[in-house]
RNA sequence: CGGAGUGUGGCGCAGCCUGGUAGCGCACUUGCAUGGGGUGCAAGGGGUCGUAGGUUCAAAUCCUAUCACUCCGACCA
């Protein structure tokens, strides 16, 4: 992409409204425009990075077994007066009527509509277990939004939902996603520590909220230091190996790791870290609670009809967006993980004016994207030093700068931005020291 | 919902107390110079002062209503 042609309004300073850094940033970035309170417009950028994160959890998802549907936005009031939810859930659901004067409502979650799509099409056992997620914009009419993306009252999640017959199996959903999750969040490049969590008023024994680690968090965490060498990803592991997850799951649970509301300081151990952390994602098996209230049974091997067991699982991913930043960011703007990062490498032409730098500059930029990397090459007449605020700012990962006292000796400068540490290379090897490293 | 604030060009703000026909910085346009970490000089463009009423010869400024947004608190993926 050609920054002269590109949509992205950078700002130099801070926007009055934004409190914390990731908001902050994502304003300046030109990521997101808010449009009311709570509700964000996904400028070009922006909405780059969240369709990396989507692209992640989908992956993971697929590889766990669970299948991709897609629910409506808008839903119907009946499923939710058949769950109780309607009348239970309060001024948190939008809720609107259509010209027929029927009640809907702009979904807040799915279980009911999932639930009903389950008993609608399964009735064997043999069916089972069931999995199916999507990946939705929701609406919840927040007290009060705040922290841009991060507590929106629109927001972009995953969720999904698992049916099985027996508790056991139920049990083996669970700790599947656990490690899907596990795996999502470190192919993000993010550190998210699974923790001890309130089932709340859905009920339900088995509940873990994953907790990215970022001084700039909302929460208070502590977490057993031993988790910092853990082995987050289940390495190798299959997710049908049920002996083999059982282990791993009962291994990392046995570590330590609590939010401030559920930390018990006499049962914590002695290495002990405390830091902050966001909420990114939350799993939870509630067992029976909505396939009974709305009847979703299956025939055993017995012909007894069996109320299906389910689990529900969520990612927040609008707001992974605001949560990496919280992670991943310095003074001068954000650095994004390679994985999720809008562009992978920017290329900084020093001066337009100069024939032959502007010549390398589009030479490079053309190979680079033949190479199948993502380039954002700044060929603005603006000077140098913005151009380099600006590149720290969107946290381009890979930066290239292209100037005529470098060409003179045949290198230019390539600057991690993660680091800082920057080294002359010749303009040769940038291509393939780039498709190797920012790949 | 309780408490506290803010609405003036794209962004950040001054002006309001003490009414007199709107200003500053950044950004933008043009020209010249410049070109290795938010460049200098010069000339420009852009504003129903959130909205609606009222007071007044005259309202960004005073009064009333209303809308929006932000922050603190209870609540949350």
């Amino acid at each position: 992409m050609r920054l002269s042609q590109y949509y992205l309004p950078t700002l130099k300073e801070d926007p009055k409204e934004a409190e914390i850094a990731s908001h902050r940033l994502m304003l300046r970035a030109g990521m997101i425009k808010q449009t009311s309170s709570g509700i964000y417009v996904w400028l070009p950028l922006g909405l780059r990075v969240l369709k990396k994160i989507e692209e992640i959890v989908r992956k993971e998802q697929n590889a766990s077994g669970a299948h991709e549907i897609l629910m409506p936005t808008i839903q119907s009031a009946d499923l939710w007066k058949e769950s109780g939810r309607y009348d239970a859930y309060g001024k948190e659901m939008l809720r609107i009527s259509d010209r027929a004067d029927r009640e809907m409502l702009y979904g807040p979650t799915n279980e009911e509509m999932i639930t009903d799509i389950f008993r609608s099409h399964i009735k064997s056992y043999k069916s089972l277990p069931q999995n199916l997620y999507h990946i939705q914009w929701k609406f919840r009419d927040e007290i009060r939004p705040r922290f841009g993306v991060m507590r929106g009252r629109e927001f972009l999640m995953k969720d999904n939902y698992s049916f099985d017959l027996t508790k056991a199996d139920a049990v083996h959903s669970y700790q599947k996603m656990y490690l899907a999750y596990l795996r999502t969040f470190a192919a993000m490049g993010i550190q998210a520590i699974p923790m001890k969590a309130d089932t709340g008023p859905i009920g339900g024994d088995m509940s873990h909220e994953f907790i990215v680690l970022a001084e700039t968090g909302e929460s208070d965490v502590f977490v057993d230091k031993a988790w910092m060498d853990a082995d987050l990803t289940g390495d190798g592991i299959d997710y049908n190996n049920r002996a083999k997850l059982d282990n791993f799951y009962q291994a990392l649970t046995s570590m330590y790791a609590a939010t401030d509301e559920k930390h018990d300081p006499d049962n914590a151990p002695d290495n002990l870290i405390h830091t902050r952390g966001i909420e990114v994602g939350h799993i939870f098996n509630f067992g029976t609670k909505y396939s009974e209230a709305m009847n979703a049974k299956v025939q055993d091997q017995n012909g007894d009809m069996v109320t299906v067991e389910m689990g529900s699982y969520g990612i927040g991913v609008s707001r992974l967006v605001g949560a990496i930043i919280e992670a991943n960011h310095d003074d001068d703007g954000i650095k994004w993980p390679e994985a999720v990062a809008p562009f992978s490498v920017g290329i900084i032409n020093l001066k337009p004016s100069d024939r032959d730098c502007t010549e390398a500059c589009n030479d490079l930029y053309t190979k680079l994207e033949k190479a199948g990397l993502e380039v954002l090459l700044d060929d603005t007449e603006d000077r140098g030093g913005t151009k380099f605020a600006n590149m720290d700012l969107i946290g381009i990962p890979w930066q290239v700068v292209i100037g005529p006292k470098g060409l003179e000796q045949g290198t230019v400068e390539l600057k991690k931005r993660a680091t800082g540490e920057k080294k002359e290379v010749t303009l040769d090897s940038i291509l393939e020291m780039l498709s190797g490293e920012a790949k």
